[in-house]
DNA sequence: TTTTGAGTTGTTCGA
DNA sequence: GTCGAACAACTCAAA
């Protein structure tokens, strides 16, 4: 029998430097044979070309290239089911353990469990790190032990909990933790062998600069300034560690910046601990609003044709680039729930599609809050008023004109609904259904 | 247990 | 043009 190995699992940790997960499999004295698995049931839901299964690819590509040229070792990649495919690579009896780092969607949870109980039935190990996050789970509760279902107050006990030194330390670097699994050949996976074409909405880079987060806040109302870091992609994926943004985020002079990244946690600790707000409201009494649900307004929104120039201009940035501007977003959101009374749920589906930047636990929380039932969500009689929101936050109709060309023109299509009726129709229907 | 103050991002209306 | 109140109570967090 060979010499026994252990085995890294890449999921949305696609980086060589500071992961905790893979730094843990080096040190553990054995040679690491590194995986990534494209997850058929996951793929079968995406078009024949999507950007993030276009970057994931490019990114696997770079790791195995410097795998190959540092350590004479390869990236195992596969496509098809988790479950089977260990079963597989458990079967030569050369695996002595699994490490990975821990993901909190309801999916990869459950998917987790599975591998682990099957891993567990072959005497094998399952070990997961905490890597995507400063604090995960319960680690920033109440005093009584209750999560957090207030922003505010969470923001607060995260940052008294925060103590850079231990909680920003780097991990070693990979050649001194320890060793690849060495000449050991894998067929590699092509987009087409999946039946994927490569995309042509690329991630862009992230930018740090210190310049963009000390100007963050100014910034981030105006979309037409595009003051934004396009770190949302890399955080999903991984290709940045949070330790490292958040060490951006603790240089700025300015918390505005910190503030978002304890966002996110905050809604993923929300999602650990009720995970079925995916699909349901928080606030129960939401569940009741009957949606009208009008197929062809929602087309309408989808293409960015409701006649409304902001919210438009914002759907067709997300569909040419996969990214919106975060002050549009509140409104195209707002706007689909209370001004189409369409269910957030369809929103939040369609952003799953098209974001670049897509998370769960964020995608599901900040939709609630648009809809009003949410986490610490906007109260349902705060409707935005798309013109309004012109005035405030695109005067010059710069973001405007750039997304949406013929805006100035006959073929700009009319507004879908005038904006005094839907929201007094928005007004009557919550009120109605949450009495 | 009870009380108190507070809660991401707005709009409209009338003075 | 500017300002404060109303919009609707409710529930959360902490003392």
């Amino acid at each position: 029998m060979a010499d026994s190995h252990c085995i890294f699992w890449f999921r949305r940790d696609l980086r060589l430097t500071d992961n905790k997960g893979l730094e843990t499999a080096l040190k553990s004295g054995k040679p690491v044979l590194p995986i990534f698995i494209f997850d058929k049931a996951i793929l079968e839901e995406l078009p024949e070309e999507d950007a993030r299964v276009s970057f994931i690819h490019k990114q696997l590509c770079k790791i195995s290239e410097s795998l190959k040229n540092d350590h004479k070792s390869g990236l195992a990649v596969f496509h098809g089911e988790p479950e089977a495919i260990f079963k597989r690579l458990i079967s030569e009896g050369t695996v002595a353990a699994v490490y990975t780092n821990r993901d909190y969607e309801p999916y990869a949870r459950k998917r987790d469990q599975a591998v682990e109980a099957l891993l567990k039935e072959n005497d094998i190990p399952f070990h997961t790190c905490k890597d995507q996050v400063i604090f995960e789970k319960s680690e920033v509760v109440k005093d009584d032990g209750d999560p957090y279902v207030v922003y505010t107050p969470y923001m607060k006990k995260w940052k008294e909990h925060f103590e850079p030194e231990k909680h920003l330390q780097k991990t070693d670097s990979v050649s001194d933790a320890g060793d690849f699994l060495r000449d050991r050949d894998f067929p590699w996976i092509s987009l087409e062998d999946m039946g994927f074409k490569p995309s042509e909405i690329e991630v862009p880079d992230y930018d740090l600069s210190t310049s963009l987060i000390d100007n963050y806040e100014d910034t981030r109302n105006f979309p037409a300034k595009d003051g934004t870091s396009h770190l949302g992609p890399h955080l999903r994926f991984g290709t940045i560690s949070v330790r490292q943004a958040a060490k951006k985020a603790l240089d700025s002079e300015n918390e505005t910046f910190l503030n978002e990244l304890i966002w996110r946690e905050f809604f993923m600790q929300i999602l650990w601990h009720y995970p079925e707000t995916v699909n349901n409201a928080f606030k129960k009494k939401y569940d009741r609003i009957p949606w009208r649900n009008k197929e062809e307004e929602f087309e309408k929104w989808k293409n960015g044709n409701t006649g409304y120039q902001l919210v438009d201009a914002g759907m067709r940035q997300l569909n040419k680039t996969g990214y919106m501007h975060n002050r549009v977003r509140m409104l195209v959101a707002s706007f689909l729930c209370k001004h189409l009374l369409i269910d957030w749920r369809w929103g939040e589906a369609y952003f799953a599609e098209k974001l670049l930047d897509y998370e769960q636990a964020s995608n599901v929380g900040n939709w609630q809050w648009a809809a009003g039932s949410g986490v610490d969500a906007a109260p349902y009689f705060r409707i935005f008023n798309p013109m309004t929101q012109v005035d405030k936050f695109d005067k010059g109709r710069n973001y405007i004109r750039q997304w949406v060309e013929e805006v100035d023109t006959d073929s700009y299509p009319d507004k879908i609904v005038d904006h005094k009726e839907a929201r007094e129709r928005c007004l009557e229907t919550y009120k109605e259904a949450l009495n």
